[in-house]
DNA sequence: CGTACTATTGATAGATATCAACGCTGGTGG
DNA sequence: CCACCAGCGTTGATATCTATCAATAGTACG
């Protein structure tokens, strides 16, 4: 089913009784492919439907008048781009794929009834909540950190949220993204960022080659990177996502 | 009422009925005063009661295992310090008081009441996307931007927030912080703040001294700062404060 | 087989941080 | 009342970090 990816992103949060999950498997879906590079939505419109990103890889940016462009959010599998068309009147920033992506169109009478079960709407809020979290996060890692332990960071994140979709196999996941997007994401220039990944990568800690993220250590990136999880709130729900998984034994990871 | 700043920060959205009006204003509250410089709520704590800033201004931060603190966002009268507490387990940053404050708490009963209120669950929920815009807008100004812009965007920002709650007088407005906490805000040294600040000063565009803001000429602070007011969302309701009201003349404003 | 785009590297320039010193202010205790 | 102290603001000198420039090579693609 298209929305296992949202059941999972879901259920990441918490349980979901069974009706909720066959409600969702009921929904009959229009999808749309968005090649690599173009725009899923644009800043300034206020689109009719709410788009959820089924798979591939988005992001949100923002444009500035002297050109430059800043990536400040991710989306992955399972993410709404714009579930807040219901209550702003326009888009603030664009949303544009990374990679291709599949991107089902849900119209706003479906939202409207998927908030109406107690606990879809109670796990989409979290959802939100947890965005905005994120945002704090690299507001911080941005103004705060230099530049490797920026991308350190980063990929620690990038990292467990991966793994909550499942999309993590042998300590390596797909993140086709270009080291100039990754640059404009973490506010540091291209050549920059070539330089800070070559220092993880003699460090041991990771990897990143042709669209893909290598995880030698995870423990030593998530110290270079100084990083803490508690801020994407998986705690209580899925402990072994947020202890170590790597090659240092955690029985009870 | 004590509520009055909250009803004017949600009116800035849109109109509120007078009912709720009426139910805000009979809402019985316990207020407390916090001292500057003392946490208002700590980072894993859960929180029994909802806060919400009456006067006063608060932020909040973060603090990296490095020692190095990050303010990752102000809290103006009217503004909630944890409406999230329903949601997730535990705070994943803290709050402090910047300047005294007196901090309303809501008991969780009187938020869910408040919830059920159409109107004002929209504006609360609009309230929140807001907040999300903003610290879109916060990761794009500290990645993308030099010094002296990043400081005249935040002036920016802040200056119409605080219209929106009819604190500026005369250009002027109280920001009882210190240059140190400003270099919190935007990722720089307190030094580099500090002559940053002169820049903007010696360009005649704002001169802040003594946690008191002069606007001196705020479209040349927008120019500099590259601000757009778009992502605050005031457009549609008070297009008045999204235009200038300085010494040009924008007879369409 | 060009033509982009991307990655990489070295050299240099520019921005920002750090260090150090000083003055100012408000409070505090003698 | 005065001496002292701590926090804040200011300034200049220097160090470090990051950006920019330039050149090369690899790769995908038409």
């Amino acid at each position: 089913m298209l929305l296992d990816v949202l059941r999972k992103r879901l259920e990441a949060f918490g349980a979901l009784p069974q009706e909720d999950v066959a409600f969702l498997n009921a929904l009959s879906l229009q999808s749309r492919l968005v090649k690599a590079g173009a725009d899923i939505i644009r800043e300034g419109t206020n689109p009719e439907d709410v788009h959820l990103v089924i798979s591939g890889l988005a992001c949100r940016y923002k444009t500035l008048q002297n050109g430059k462009r800043a990536i400040v959010a991710y989306l992955l599998p399972g993410d709404f781009c714009d579930l807040h068309v219901f209550i702003l009147q326009a888009m603030d920033h664009s949303i544009s794929a990374l990679a291709e992506c599949i991107v089902v169109k849900l119209p706003r009478a479906t939202i409207l009834s998927m908030l109406e079960r107690p606990a879809v709407a109670r796990l989409l809020l979290m959802a939100t909540l947890v965005d905005e979290a994120t945002l704090r996060e690299w507001v911080t890692n941005i103004g705060q950190r230099p530049a490797s332990e920026r991308i350190a960071h980063l990929f620690c994140e990038l990292y467990l949220r991966m793994r909550v979709i499942d999309a993590v196999k042998d300590h390596t996941f797909e993140l086709p993204i270009t080291q100039s997007e990754l640059a404009d994401t973490v506010g540091l220039s291209i050549v920059h960022v070539n330089k800070s990944l070559r220092k993880l990568r003699a460090a041991n800690a990771v990897t990143f080659k042709g669209g893909r993220l290598v995880i030698t250590d995870i423990e030593l990136l998530k110290k270079l990177g100084g990083f803490k999880s508690n801020y994407l709130h998986l705690d209580d729900v899925l402990p072994s996502l947020v202890l170590d998984s790597g090659a240092t034994t955690r029985p009870n990871g």
